[in-house]
DNA sequence: GCCAACGTTGGC
DNA sequence: GCCAACGTTGGC
């Protein structure tokens, strides 16, 4: 099992209208290094699912469901899609600005590279959050 | 293969 | 809305 945490502008996908949807095509990802991470995940990882822009705070988990395939919505290159469903919304909205005060929190590529739209999370860093979020599987 | 210029992302 | 940081592109 992998964690992972993926971005999205919540007025371009939230994850309610995922939890309206039950399910969603991870697409459009078109950074290498976001990519690979795309490719890496397998069936059943875990993602945090972060809203950049508006909102700015962790709101809930995701799980993959579908490993990755041909991004459809790409017209040249070599680019992976994933799919992902909902699994648990957030207790409480972990905060970016907590997430940056918090000394386990400093490696977090969340932190480190804010651009990066598709990144790894430690099993550590997965479960703190978690705590953060007053959230338990 | 280097590097400058440009475009995009995303926090503030 | 601004701007810093980063990734990508393209000329040399």
């Amino acid at each position: 099992m992998n964690y992972w945490l993926v971005k999205s502008e919540p007025d371009v996908y939230s994850y309610e209208r995922l939890e309206s949807e039950g399910t969603t095509r991870w697409d459009g990802v078109r950074n290498y290094m976001a990519r690979n991470n795309l490719r890496a995940m397998k069936t059943g990882d875990l993602c945090l699912y972060y809203h950049s822009n508006i909102g700015l705070a962790v709101v809930g988990i995701a799980r993959v469901s579908r490993e990755h395939y041909p991004d459809p919505t790409a017209e040249s290159g070599d680019w992976s899609a994933v799919d992902l469903v909902p699994l648990k919304k957030f207790s409480r909205h972990v905060t970016l600005a907590e997430i940056k005060a918090h000394p386990a929190m400093q490696q977090l590529l969340l932190v480190r590279n804010p651009r990066i739209s598709v990144m790894p999370v430690t099993p550590d860093e997965f479960s703190t959050l978690l705590a953060m979020g007053e959230t338990t599987l």
